[in-house]
DNA sequence: TGATACAATGTAAGCGCTTACATCGCACTA
DNA sequence: TAGTGCGATGTAAGCGCTTACATTGTATCA
């Protein structure tokens, strides 16, 4: 890969027939200099098709203009709209995206967050809130600012933008309570490595206990976000719990999953089943009938990461922590039983 | 943003008792040193943290292992998806994802182009073909292997890996017209800057012309690819045309937002209007009725196109074009005139 | 008119790494 | 024993840039 020989800074100063000083100085701060040489400067620049050798001007100034971000997958239209949106706001500011997925594995994780620093990040967007202490420390110790994002964890000290996971499904929750529901079942993704399906299944029952259920014995499937998953785990739910007048689910897509098979099993929603998911995604409005849900605002947060995250590179050192607000939307898969 | 003073080589050697060129060569070519100078260097490594310094390495390599990507935008699901199997292609060859998006705009891409070269992007992938010959030659003179993803393109020799949405367009029209439609409308995005979307216009309207019909009285609406562009379009083509009995849309996006205005206003679908989509989306089998479209390898596409690029980067000069097969499905959205 | 200040430019060190080339030491051979 | 070859390691020259410091030229003032 011979990346032919290109033009470099001291070809434009023989060119202009200045020192090679100067041109960076046309080039990063044009004021020290005369507009005649300037002018000179920019001609020859412009003759020899220079452009700055990246990998020169980030050893030297130890900035790379770059932000990785490190989310679960691009193949879940919540993390896909958050990011487009992160990348909305850092583009214009002149830094540009390195992503990278973890499939909710904390191993690949801390192995992607390694490789972003290694490749000099000046910043990191991080998912939640599901890993070692270690990879903070090792953040902190390299100075390297990070937001945490989609979740805000009390306890935690980090700089974060999120939304309150649990107290949002301990609210839908308390709404399908008042429909007068008595026996819910779960389905959830891995809690394991996902604190904010942790987070959705605690609240989901702590409502419940505050209603005074045994929140023990509600069933919980875990499953993937994927319709065909989330399908067979209501078919299962529906098979063991024959009473089940409620499946809560920690996700949009699993809710369709769930609406999906339970019409196929002749089963009415709500009429038969109420079903509810979480994250408000556009396809909770297609699928019949519509799905009540949490309505979360993935893009904004991208936002507000973003601009935490640019904040903290120009040395500001915010440990701001932001609690977006959720709300419950109400559509028709949540009704009373029998209804 | 002082990013501490982190080990370098020279640390390492000192520690190690060994000189700079030796630790480089345990870290690139450990069969060259000698197994004990190894183990020194190796706990020398573990004991100060080091981690070599990405930008200087690239500085002296000329490498960044860094491909980067210039989608229209990661809030669709094509671009979404594809971009994951993509990902998930060049991270096991030690590859890293920059990103950008150019939102449809060829000025914007162009310049996105630029940053990634700027920075040293060792590939790129493409979207489509909708930019000036001034770009290829600028990547042709710089030595940046790129390909084109998402469009197979007759005529021109740029390593690719697509499918042929005419044809593809063109079948499926050909499918309506067997059905026995006289009176079609279609739904696109905006096809000046979009050449998947102008080709699936052209093989709808060649098709049409070979069922013998005035392909230029069809009318075409251009909206973005979002359920309510598309469902005012929808509207708009039934109060223009009365008499249309088929909308079909560029985008199983569109599609959706057709049905969803078409049942708001009382139109039964494909009882009195039949729609159709492209691409296979997920969508497409939650909305009732389900939608009939062309299925997309996207990630396929992806994938392939990750391969080309990590072959091209090694110094193969693939040229390869590859054109990926795409097929219909038929599903409830699309059947005869009034049935 | 000479001293002073400051704007414009140049000089050169050095960022952390790779690698061509030089050096060293040892086993092997004649 | 001297000569040869080779594996293991060291030396040092850059890669293309930024920037502290040095230098130059010119306007300003007493």
């Amino acid at each position: 890969m011979p990346k032919s020989s290109l033009p470099t800074l001291a070809d434009v100063a023989r060119q202009a027939n200045v020192s090679t000083a100067t041109i960076s100085r046309v080039l990063n701060s044009p004021e020290k200099v005369a507009e005649s040489t300037r002018l000179k400067v920019l001609s020859a620049i412009d003759a020899l098709g220079y452009s700055p050798n990246f990998s020169a001007k980030a050893l030297v100034s130890n900035r790379t203009n770059t932000i990785g971000a490190v989310i679960p997958t691009m193949d879940n239209a919540i993390f896909a709209r958050g990011l487009q949106s992160f990348q909305e706001t850092i583009t214009p500011a002149g830094v540009t995206l390195l992503v990278a997925n973890s499939y909710y594995n904390p191993a690949i994780e801390e192995q992607q967050i390694r490789t972003m620093i290694a490749r000099g990040a000046d910043g990191l967007l991080l998912i939640g809130n599901t890993r070692r202490n270690k990879v903070y420390e090792f953040l902190d110790h390299r100075h390297v600012p990070y937001v945490i994002a989609w979740n805000y964890n009390r306890g935690t000290s980090y700089p974060c933008v999120g939304f309150d996971n649990t107290a949002a499904a301990q609210q839908l929750t308390q709404l399908a309570v008042n429909f007068g529901h008595q026996n819910f079942a779960l389905i959830s993704a891995a809690q394991k490595y996902n604190d904010r399906a942790r987070d959705r299944i605690t609240g989901m029952k702590r409502a419940l206990k505050d209603a005074g259920f045994t929140a023990d014995k509600i069933p919980v499937v875990e499953v993937p976000y994927t319709i065909t998953d989330s399908g067979n785990a209501f078919k299962k739910i529906i098979q063991n719990y024959p009473d089940t007048t409620i499946v809560m689910c920690g996700n949009d897509v699993q809710a369709v999953g769930a609406i999906k098979m339970a019409q196929s099993m002749g089963i009415k929603v709500p009429g038969d089943i109420s079903i509810t998911g979480f994250d408000d995604l556009e396809i909770t409005t297609i699928i019949q009938p519509t799905v009540t849900t949490v309505h979360v605002p993935h893009q904004k947060m991208g936002i507000k990461a973003a601009e935490m995250l640019l904040t903290m590179m120009n040395g500001e050192t915010t440990k701001e922590r932001i609690k977006l607000p959720t709300r419950i939307i109400e559509r028709e898969s949540l009704a009373a039983p029998g209804k």
